[in-house]
Order: structure tokens, then C-alpha cells, then sequence
DNA sequence: ACTGTTATTAGTACCTGGTATTAAGATCTA
DNA sequence: TAGATCTTAATACCAGGTACTAATAACAGT
């Protein structure tokens, strides 16, 4: 079944051209794969993949909302364990736009925008506004790492609470912090 | 001229919708506005406005540049002026997605990434990483304030440099914050 | 060598969401 | 009432598809 084996790896070609560059038409993927249209429209339908126009407007809409989960929702990474006033646990997955070029090593920031979401996703309170923070990068994060974040609220003071932040990849420490967070009022950031 | 306000208005509107949901067409537009379909269409040629798939096509790439810029780049903001190994400064407007709902005010970790890009980036070496951070938010950032953050290398031992920032908004100052960053190796982030 | 299966190509009708152009009415203004 | 502006209609055309039918090519098993 010579065929067969051409079929699937064109159709592995055809995926990979498309997770490239998704703004190709079938026109051009005929041209680049050496078949016809019609091969290219068999090709997506059995790979469910859709035309042109719906795979741009995914990109649209998904870049949208990924953009959004990254700087602007309640946690920087995936809220797994929520005790409000006690402790929360978080997850982040490193992706490719996280990482340094050279260094393929996580921006401290992400792991910074983890902790501190998580410190303030555990206050117990309307609004809560980071006050300080105090923190140490133990290790590198690399590409694809997950990493979890354990916050735990060690006291308070009025309307300021204090909570650490211990960030493990593989039971290995790589993130401590100290946050003090300040509650309800809108004093500060 | 009444007919000449109705038509601003109208295509004000338009804009608008079209800010706030570039995903519709004209037929939806003719619809909203009360319009026949050629109308919406003089008036997204009167505005400059492509058409609806080229609108989610540059939303698609656009996007994802500003996922990059946002996540990626090498400096969170903008740079506005660097010394290598002595200063550096670097301008950040906040938008919509920086800020949290209900305080209204940037949420700390993009304060942060801008300091601590900022400081990573004055450190005249191949690789640099954040060891420690200590910073200090000493006021909140509303939306669409423009935060100047300014890093100046104060030491440094080994490959280890220590970096004050100072964030301001205008002349005020919004975050303190001293880093160490290492250099060329890859001992730690 | 013949047959059945799978793979590929071709052709056609139709769809959406447009562009571009021409022409006809509507609306107001001077 | 004439002229300018605005709006709507109608039509031809386009890209990039879907959906379907049919013909042909390539090979496997017997």
C-alpha cells in the first residue's frame, strides 16, 4: 500500500504546513503538496480541518482570549486549590512565549505574575492590591515545566495581609515570595 | 444638515461597533444602524474600514504579535533610552487588558514585568536572569496612565549586578524596586 | 490477467461576503 | 426650482470555499 503511506505523510505535511502558516489556501497547498484541490479538500476533511476563513477567524478569536488570560485574568496560570484566607494552589504551564530566546529559560515575570496573581486570589476580600513583594528565583524554568504555585496567608495587620508563595517544578523549589497584600481600600497597589 | 449629522453619527456608531465586535458584517451592520447594506458599504470606504475578513485576518496576525510583545518581547513597554551596563528607561501605557475589574487599577505583575524586564535588559551580557527582586508598590495605576520606569545598574559582584528601579507616573513615583540579576551563566533565573 | 478497493482528479452547482460600477430616487439647501 | 448631497437598488464580478457526482488511476489479491 504505497499510496496509503503517501496519503498519511502528505497529510502529515499538510498539517504541519498548516500549524506554520494557517493562512494558506487550498490553492497553495496543492501547489506545495503536488496534488490537486480536490486531494487538499479530501485531506482536510478527513483531518477535520477547516477552510481558510474559519482557521483565521479561530486565530482571531483565540488570540483574543489568550491574550486576555494572560494579562488580564483573575490567576496567571490554572487555579487548582482555593482556600479563601488560608491558601490557593496554581499551575502554570511554560510556554514558547514565556521563554527567553537565548537563555530558554522562563521570564522571571511569568513566575512573578503566578505567585503574585495567586497571593491576591487568596485574600478573602473585594479588592486586593499588592503592597510589596519580595522574591527569589531559586532555578530556571524551562520551556514546557509546570510549574505550581502554593500560596498560604501567614498573618495580617488591619487590612494588610502578608502571604508566602512557594513555586515547585517537580518538587523542586524555583520561586519564593513574600507578598503583602493590602485589602478592601484603595490605598495603594 | 441634518442628513450630513446623521451620517457622522452613523458612521461614529459604526466605528464603534466595529471596535468593540470587528467580527461583523455588513449585513449585521446594516441591520444595527438601520441602513441598506451600500450604505455601511460608502461608509467603511469613507473610513478606511476593510472588509470583514480582512479585518479578522489582521486581527489574527496582529494578535499574535501583541501576544509576543506582551509576553515575549524582550522588553515589557517601551524603550525610550539604554545605556548598556548603566541605565535604562522604559515607557508603559496601560490598557484595558492590564487592569483589574474591580479596583480598576494595573495589576502589579505588569508593573513588575516592566521593571523586571527593564532591569534584565541594562545588563550588558549575552544572558541575563533575575535572581532576587524586591519591590514596592507605592501607589496604584489607573488605565491609561503611562508608567516610566527607569532601571540604573548601582553594583555589582561577579556576575551577579544589583539594579534600582523607579517607576513613576507623572513624577510620581508607583514602584520601587531593587533586583539582582546574574549574567552569562545559566545558574539561575 | 481480471476484479475489487482505495486514491486521486475533474466538473459542476451553490454559498458567503464581499468589490466596483452605474443608475435612479430621496432629501435638503440656496 | 435647480443643484448638491445622500441613500438605495441592481448588476457583474471575485475569492475561497462546500457538497456532490463521476471518471480515472493505482494497486492488491486471487
Amino acid at each position: 500500500m504505497v499510496r496509503t503511506i503517501k496519503k498519511q505523510t502528505r497529510q502529515q505535511r499538510l498539517h504541519v504546513l498548516l500549524l506554520d502558516n494557517p493562512f494558506l489556501t487550498d490553492d497553495e497547498l496543492a501547489e506545495k503538496l503536488e496534488v490537486s484541490i480536490q486531494t487538499i479538500r479530501l485531506d482536510r476533511l478527513e483531518l477535520g480541518i477547516p477552510e481558510l476563513r474559519e482557521r483565521v477567524k479561530q486565530l482571531a478569536e483565540g488570540a483574543n482570549t489568550k491574550l486576555k488570560s494572560i494579562s488580564g485574568g483573575e490567576v496567571v496560570g490554572e487555579l487548582v486549590d482555593l482556600e479563601l484566607g488560608q491558601s490557593a494552589i496554581s499551575m502554570l504551564e511554560i510556554s514558547t512565549e514565556m521563554v527567553l530566546e537565548k537563555a530558554r529559560a522562563a521570564r522571571g515575570h511569568h513566575l512573578f505574575a503566578q505567585a503574585n496573581s495567586l497571593a491576591v486570589a487568596v485574600i478573602d476580600a473585594e479588592v486586593a492590591l499588592t503592597a510589596t513583594a519580595k522574591v527569589k528565583f531559586k532555578r530556571q524554568v524551562g520551556l514546557g515545566e509546570k510549574v505550581v504555585a502554593k500560596a498560604q496567608v501567614t498573618g495580617s495587620k488591619g487590612n494588610r495581609f502578608f502571604v508566602s508563595v512557594c513555586s515547585m517544578v517537580n518538587g523542586e523549589e524555583v520561586l519564593a515570595g513574600e507578598f503583602v497584600i493590602f485589602a478592601k481600600g484603595s490605598e495603594e497597589d
